[in-house]
DNA sequence: CGAAAAATCACCTTTTTAGGTGATTTTTCA
DNA sequence: TGAAAAATCACCTAAAAAGGTGATTTTTCG
């Protein structure tokens, strides 16, 4: 039985040659194409496909919207985005809404029939641009701490401020006077060129520095 | 140029096999290969590789050590993973510490041949388990907000908050007054089950709540 | 040893938040 | 249409945090 294959593609061109690829392998079958995700929900839970091939910028809806419809009716249906776009926030709204893989169109679409066969494999097929900022959210740099040379008790102060903690409370962990912790806030606040305690816990946690 | 090549692998025989593999392409250049990262640092210091292929079970000292080391020499040096362990930990501390790829040794040395075309062409080759394990990270359940039951507008107002944003300056933003945005932030902070915005940003950041 | 860096503490003022109470307007949706 | 939910605003008090200044003790390291 081939694996069956279900397209969201507003180009009618691509998604016609596409469908000729898919179907000439051999190994998969186009059992549908649509210019948009308005009545995917239906769509998919009819035709049952084992992949979904989607494009995000379509008429009306964005593809991601239809990620989590997708998934909600059959977590196995593997949903490959297919998409030109390779901006940080369209790649990572795919990914956390549930995509299982991220090919750019530059590519050929014989990567992406390529793609098809990894993410069946259950793999995860992701463009190398892609993956490389995929990868570099994990990537923390071994010297953020030290570029703000905070120093050994400052990095202490701060594990517990990104907590949330107050800094009476921060004090009392560290067993100094109210005073000293203030102090030493202080100092971590101009050392990453902060104002607030708020904004270090953003800086810390969006920047994911290390201490 | 041919592109230059250090093995750390501990199995003799494999590292003797990948350097004949690797040499006999052409385009690529084995430099050296040794059993232990034990002189890393001096060793990639004075035959700066493009790449460096890293395995990770070797003796007395981790592979994953190695990876900040080299990375602080020159951070335009790839290193790709090559081991048999596919556990989370290994594969995230490696990722952490700066890795480009990470490839197993179940799949062919091919593979890590290809690999190490990707690397260079500024992609992150992973190993289908790998890409899988990685691209989970990212799924959220969609339902993290809900969960909590926040209005749009409180959305608004945390995802403001969260940048560290002043509630004076968050005010300004979304033009309304200083007392709305705080009846926002109230609300927010009970919805949350926190007492301060300290902790609502600690609490969003590090849960991975998306907004 | 001795200087530099780090850690400690105190006191002061101003600004910002938190928490409480209550009320009006707008929007949403059954 | 009409009730419920959401968004808006105001006023008050107390607590917490920020920012400044200055000083002493302890640690670190050449």
């Amino acid at each position: 039985m081939p694996i069956s294959i279900v397209i969201f593609e507003d180009n009618e061109n691509l998604r016609d040659s596409l469908e000729v690829l898919i179907n000439n392998s051999g190994e998969y079958q186009v059992l549908a194409g649509f210019s948009n995700v308005l009545n995917a929900k239906e769509q998919i839970e009819n035709l049952r496909p084992d992949v979904v091939i989607l494009d995000i910028d379509m008429p009306v809806k964005s593809g991601i919207t239809a990620i989590p419809q997708i998934k909600e009716i059959d977590p196995k249906i593997s949903i490959v985005i297919y998409t030109q776009f390779e901006d940080d926030d369209k790649i990572f709204d795919s990914l956390c809404a549930g995509a299982d893989g991220y090919i750019l169109k530059k590519t050929s679409p014989i990567l992406l029939f390529q793609a098809l066969k990894e993410v069946r494999e259950g793999g995860a097929p992701l463009s190398p641009t892609i993956a490389k900022k995929v990868l570099a959210t994990f990537h923390k740099s071994p010297n953020q701490v030290l570029r703000y040379n905070l120093t050994p008790r400052e990095i202490e102060v701060l594990k517990l401020l990104i907590k949330g903690y107050s800094i009476k409370y921060i004090a009392s962990e560290l067993f100094v006077s109210y005073d000293t912790c203030k102090s030493h806030l202080k100092n971590i606040y101009t050392k990453l060129h902060v104002n607030c305690g708020k904004e270090a816990i953003a800086k810390v946690l969006e920047e994911r520095i290390i201490l």
